[in-house]
DNA sequence: TATTTACCTATTAAGTCAATAGGTTTATAT
DNA sequence: ATATAAACCTATTGACTTAATAGGTAAATA
């Protein structure tokens, strides 16, 4: 399951692309519209800040701006921001201490390629792809 | 996440599979077969005997047997049937509340893209396919 | 200098996961 | 009959995660 804090952070994003005409917007303005409680909404902001997704600004005038065009974030990085690796098994994530039966576990095979659809769908679609481009 | 749930029941049925001829295979040993506690396990071959997946036969003599052919079950059912719905996201579960933003959210159409690739992903898999077909 | 804003650390309540424990029923073999 | 082997049943637990709240600090501007 993708997280609230997954989705926030799409949401949020979405959110900066459609009003932030080359201004900074504040956390306030955006858990207003998207209806997501400010405290929780800050974690989710300071994690894409970390990850420099986004630009704070503090202080009056401040807020947040995005530090790229919509069209050069994917879907992916973003989620896997907030909720840590996109994998769907414990055995394949990337500090996985090797199993013993991987040489014959016939269902690794499966895992690994639902990981690469997972993969490759989350990284083909950027934030432009959500801007109201109806698909 | 894919549960240990669901990837015990798939290497419990692929072990039946490979080891039922045409009797009944007693848990404890697809317990030591494949390294699963039996508590555990018991907890796992009841909910598929309960989906009419595994039959059980109590006694000595006793033990599991696949109800079908390996090529009729699919991935999907059997992942279903232990951890619950393949949904990604909680709105798109079955008895989800309606959301108010539903209509104009961004994100939604990407939920409903990723859910079906992946219910026909595991839909599109029968335990056959796993079995040491290699591949 | 007051105000607005991001940033920081900590805490919590509820829920889920993975597993264990101990007992009950049913069928078979001797 | 009776011992034994097996599935079946109910309950509990410890660890972890999620989603969120609370209260305070630092920085920038009007």
């Amino acid at each position: 399951m993708i997280s609230t804090k997954a989705r926030y952070a799409l949401r949020a994003l979405i959110d900066l692309a459609q009003n932030q005409e080359s201004g900074f917007v504040p956390l306030k303005e955006i858990s207003k519209r998207q209806d997501i409680s400010e405290k929780y909404l800050e974690i989710i902001l300071k994690a894409l800040v970390k990850g420099n997704i986004l630009k704070g600004l503090r202080g009056k005038g401040g807020g947040y701006r995005l530090t790229r065009a919509p069209e050069e974030y994917t879907v992916g990085e973003i989620i896997e921001l907030t909720e840590g690796p996109l994998v769907p098994v414990a055995c394949l994530l990337p500090d996985a201490e090797n199993c013993r039966r991987q040489a014959d576990c016939l269902t690794l095979p499966l895992w690994k390629k639902y990981d690469s659809l997972i993969h490759d769908f989350f990284y083909s679609i950027t934030l432009d792809d959500l801007l109201n481009k109806r698909r």
